[in-house]
DNA sequence: CGTCTATTTGAATGTACTCAAAAGCGGTGG
DNA sequence: CCACCGCTTTTGAGTACATTCAAATAGACG
């Protein structure tokens, strides 16, 4: 598989030498998977971190009600990890199942710690990562926090450029945290104001 | 002011040798704030990471209409920071505000850069601080998508225990996403639920 | 083509909000 | 010490947004 996305990937946040990307690209895993296949089920512990190389992935729990709701999407070029279950070897709350079939490297957390312990710049790059999570999270609970379903909608298509074309609406409603029938009503609304 | 606690919160998540600690806390410049005074107004750039010692601080956003939103509150053995501010030199979104009198520990912008360079294990320190941010933020947003206002409101409780005899309603109300009147509600139907 | 799932549509319902008014409570000054 | 003012909390009526349930329609896939 292609390593070229995965390396401008972190070329992007830090500056790594040759060997040090060399040596990071030798401890990868490439692995396709199916759509509707699961990286990670609700109960296992989470023994990889993801990058997503082509394809897409949804990030979920079942609620209470037993509706599905969707944490996150990783397309390409993105990240995903359950990061409770990988760091503390804990039963995942979630669960990660593609969406279509996809191509990703694994990094085995045996292999993440051996990378951070070798290459602080490593340390670095996921520092980072973190801090950019942390701040993206934040900014979702202010839209759920204050912002009507509507502008949900509109924020999840900034935010996932073109991946509405991509997924049943379905997924975009369990992301969007609304029916699906709701979701309908409101793009009939947005259809009808715009003519 | 003492440095006990924020000793024993370094001291719980990682290893310090004494010299070490003695150069963090000569970094650290403490600070009293009287209630309803300001660390940070929206716009403005956040230059310290802070502490709390002693005391209470709400970051908030003000929406659209006009509400304010309670993104976190920081009581004692607390960090709080605008992440995005404090990290990019960009103007604040969030205000940070004393809802009690509080003793605070503040460190710069500029102490921070130092001391993550000079000790790697502070490095860690903050890896693991966003990471278990994470983590929390990722079951906030959790909640807001799946829970009504009745279970975000329990969450609260759970989540900040007896902070909700030290400050208004008002604030819960503007923390859990409610209405001050429909928490008013919430709460009478609960203690009738009792009875 | 037939089956299964996704989407649309509509009616009835529920949850939380808005607005307005009254009651409670705390601090301040006379 | 009490009276008053401002702010918080309570209460209720009417409303808006989103859900539930049910049924019809459309699409996808074998």
């Amino acid at each position: 598989m292609d390593t070229a996305l995965i390396i401008s990937n972190i070329s992007q946040q830090v500056q790594a030498g040759t060997e040090t990307m060399d040596f990071f690209v030798s401890l990868l895993e490439p692995k396709s998977i199916a759509k509707k296949e699961y990286l990670v089920r609700t109960g296992d512990i989470c023994r990889y971190d993801y990058f997503i190389n082509k394809g897409c992935v949804k990030v979920c729990y079942t609620d209470k009600k037993g509706v599905e709701c969707i944490v996150k999407f990783a397309i390409e070029n993105w990240w995903v990890v359950d990061l409770e279950s990988f760091l503390h070897h804990t039963p995942s709350f979630y669960y990660i199942q593609a969406v279509e079939d996809t191509d990703l490297f694994q990094l085995s957390k045996c292999n993440y710690d051996l990378l951070h312990r070798k290459y602080p710049v490593f340390q670095q790059f996921s520092n980072d990562r973190w801090q950019k999570g942390f701040i993206a999270l934040q900014q979702r609970i202010i839209q759920n926090l204050s912002l009507t379903a509507e502008e949900k909608y509109k924020h999840f298509r900034e935010k996932y450029p073109s991946l509405e074309q991509r997924i049943p609406q379905k997924l975009t409603a369990a992301y969007v945290g609304v029916t699906p029938e709701f979701l309908s009503v409101l793009r009939r609304r947005w259809a009808t104001a715009i003519s």
